[in-house]
DNA sequence: ACGCGTTACTGACGCGGGTTACTGTCGGCG
DNA sequence: CGCCGACAGTAACCCGCGTCAGTAACGCGT
């Protein structure tokens, strides 16, 4: 038999007090309890080993002091997701500071519904991360009045939004390629153009260009999606089909299968072509050559989308769109174009 | 005005029943309810949207339906962990088939206790991640009664554990490099010994190594740390201190570290040396060579210990230590040793 | 001495759903 | 015809806590 666990009357009766009076102390209000009644709840609690029966509690203030973390994406993207876990802990911190905890789901997009994780009472709020164009349980839920607020963005929902400045970077990264005299600029998308990040991160890069003066071609551009391997093939067409001397990869690990691309046409980084990634995964250092590539706060990012959504939650304003700003990191995977083999081709 | 959450009084108001029979019908309780009731209850549930209230579940039946993910690792390991996101999405499959959920803390070795999480009632259970030798939390809370399952292993507590055959597959690993005809195998581990992961791993190469009746060099031996950078510094000291033709690296991002040594030392894999690692990373396959690893079953693994949790929350009988096969995967990092650059050193 | 405002605390209700013990009804059987 | 048991469903209590309205005691001014 488990000594049942302590209840608030138990810490009432060792004190001698009522359970009222153990609640207020417990939950700080407002000071009517002279200070040495506190200090006796206080260390009956203790005694104890007192903890609140999470369950009683939400029933009774309505509030589960739980925050969801929706992962919209399909399974391949969550696994090969190299800034999960430190936006996660981001996540986890920011919770803390508010005195809740975090829960995890991860449904495939289309797939098991959510909202459910809110209208249970579970969940307090909800950061949907990664969410595609369109998303019709968003609205709903959103519509409903749940608090919710984005990792990503999706333009035309009235939800709050946390991301990184895509198009910045994105722009900050091709300009350090023009810096270096780099005039013809291919570019590997880390998705495909439906994804929000994905098509915000070719607007940099086309700003860039525009900026520099530099005439783009639509060939330059390629779709990657995610995972090394569509690294790989957007990089052999884009050797195939156009002579950059540069490209701009909008993520590391499609940047990855880029580089072992180039590896097998045998072009040597970054004297004959100069990659450019976008993350700043853990490893990116540590690639041959280490690669050049913006950095994205990823704990910084999940520590703001935990607070705007505690902000939301208890009623805060809330900044519609919140934008982190990245940082360019130049190791040795770019360098200035080589005088000029000049293999130009036609059309 | 929000349109108040329907309860479970409302649903039994609209099927014209009580709300005990509500409460019958939706738990699947023994059949003492006619079909036609049974189909009229369900219908208002759906008609109303109803979703029972969590937490006023939780407190009438004791039982939250969420599992947790205890996080026992500094920031860095958790940051730099490859395969937590599969992991997770194998446990959050296991939980969702019984119905549960999963809430993730990380807490830092010696930081913030965890066992508020069951004795608050939010998690029914814990799966405690990569906890070290030493842990009283752990040994109280599982002294207490609460279901714990380990996912890693830890001599000497009782508690049941599901780890990945790191013994064997460190010696598949090594075989694999004596097949190839290497007799000189340097190891570099992944981990401070003081991790059991580590130890077993080192028990395997040590093992493969007595089995091919090749005398081990303590020297061959050295630590590394979670990190490519530890595998970079033991690689040095290994080139520097041995001429071993062959390294068993316990951990692929170490490995990755590894290999950048090699690189700046100009030792070609896999001619001038063969590396093989451990884990097998999303990225493993496209490291320069393409890297001979272990692969660990991440998604299985998080699977099973959220089953083993699940049975040990109902009772049911769980294995004491579950073991899951690992997998050789050889990529182009190993090879036959060359004839002989003979450049045999003393002592 | 009395009234009145504080201060310090408490009684009792309600949150929403699980569950136990009970009631009423009907068919079947002796 | 009367009794019993199975069947279908229900009333009422309980989980543990937050909270509002209320009460007792006390100080203070007149």
């Amino acid at each position: 038999m488990e000594p049942r666990r302590p209840t608030s009357a138990d810490v009432a009766a060792l004190a001698g007090v009522s359970r009222t009076t153990v609640s207020f102390v417990l939950n700080g209000r407002d000071v009517q309890i002279s200070p040495a009644t506190r200090e006796r709840v206080i260390q009956a609690a203790r005694q104890l080993g007192y903890q609140p029966h999470a369950g009683a509690r939400q029933l009774a203030a309505g509030r589960s002091h739980t925050l969801g973390l929706v992962l919209r994406q399909s399974a391949d993207q969550v696994a090969g997701d190299q800034l999960l876990a430190e936006t996660l802990r981001g996540l986890m911190t920011a919770a803390r500071t508010g005195g809740f905890r975090v829960m995890v789901e991860a449904t495939e997009p289309d797939a098991e519904p959510y909202g459910d994780l809110l209208r249970s009472g579970r969940t307090d709020g909800l950061v949907i991360s990664g969410p595609r164009r369109d998303d019709p349980e968003l609205r709903e839920t959103a519509a409903a009045g749940f608090p919710l607020v984005l990792q990503g963005s999706l333009p035309g929902v009235k939800v709050p939004s946390v991301d990184v400045d895509n198009v910045a970077g994105a722009r900050t990264a091709v300009e350090h390629l023009v810096a270096l005299g780099h005039r013809r600029i291919g570019c590997i998308t880390n998705a495909p153009l439906a994804y929000t990040s994905a098509q915000e991160r070719v607007d940099g890069y086309r700003q860039a260009l525009a900026e520099a003066g530099i005439d783009g071609d639509p060939v330059w551009i390629q779709e990657g999606a995610f995972d090394a391997p569509s690294g790989h093939r957007a990089m052999t067409a884009l050797l195939e089909r156009t002579n950059v001397s540069a490209v701009f990869v909008a993520s590391d690990v499609v940047a990855f299968g880029a580089i072992g691309a180039l590896r097998a046409a045998r072009r040597r980084l970054p004297d004959e072509m100069s990659v450019i990634g976008f993350d700043d995964i853990p490893l990116a250092a540590f690639f041959d050559p280490p690669l050049t590539t913006v950095r994205i706060p990823a704990y910084e990012l999940g520590h703001a989308v935990g607070i705007a959504l505690l902000d939301r939650i208890s009623h805060a304003s809330v900044a519609a769109r919140t934008l982190l700003p990245t940082e360019l990191v130049v190791r040795a995977s770019t360098g200035p174009p080589r005088p000029s083999p000049s293999t130009r081709r036609e059309s």
